[in-house]
DNA sequence: GATGAACTTTACGTTAACGTAAACGATAGC
DNA sequence: GCTATCGTTTACGTTAACGTAAAGTTCATC
């Protein structure tokens, strides 16, 4: 008795086409059930789908959200398989810092300019 | 005698093609003097590179690039143009300081991700 | 003065991520 | 039984951000 979602559900939640989802589907993302020919969207599928569009303002490719998403399964109980999984992870997560510090730098200018333009401002008002 | 840069100099220095460098010349996001028929580019043009570069690994396109690093510049001094100029600045801000929450989001649960596997690792070691 | 390296312009090709249109099926309400 | 709504598949179109190839120029150097 789980709840499900139609296509035109999750197209309206998360404010994309169902043609997006269609895509997505087509691209391996995700995985619904059929209703006869209609898809039926489980909640695992509603959460994939959320991830993949954080991912894509983040700047990820669907691949790499695709990668990422594939971490967050159980794991498999295989030694080298848990080992080349951890590494996978590592590396992501250390290029995901990079960006984190980029996009702080990136912020720590947009106030600086903010300064600026107030400084300017005031300038206006000291000379009037 | 400042110093300027050919166009295979910054192509080698950020790591991209001489076509990418005169893509972003013809779309207007940098704007190197001439030397005869030769490019040369100043170091303001190879700031303007970085960010751009920076930018785009952030998930930015062009043109929002383009917007930002517009607001770097020297404030205007007409008062309308610079209230514009900060409630844009502002804009972006906030937009920036949203991604930065879902880029932490995502970096826990990779975190989280990553104890599952040791955990998962931990217990094949436990059974050997 | 021929060669090679670095540069130029012009122009068509490519990939990711969908958009859009056509043609069809099922189902609910009037 | 007609129509509207919601879904389906198939297939070609579009945009951003370059890649790639062709054909020519300039300048140092052998």
């Amino acid at each position: 008795m789980q709840k499900t979602f139609s296509i035109s559900d999750l197209a309206q939640e998360f404010g994309v086409t169902t043609r997006t989802i269609r895509f997505y589907e087509e691209k391996g993302l995700l995985n619904p059930s059929r209703d006869g020919p209609h898809r039926r969207f489980s909640a695992g599928d509603r959460t994939k789908l959320r991830l993949i569009l954080r991912g894509k303002r983040l700047g990820l490719s669907l691949d790499e959200s695709a990668e990422i998403i594939g971490m967050y399964g159980t794991p498999g109980n295989n030694r080298r398989q848990l080992e080349t999984l951890l590494s996978r992870i590592e590396e992501k997560r250390a290029e995901l810092m990079v960006r984190r510090r980029e996009l702080d730098a990136m912020l720590r200018e947009m106030e600086q300019a903010e300064r600026k333009c107030r400084t300017a401002m005031n300038e206006l008002d000291a000379n009037a």
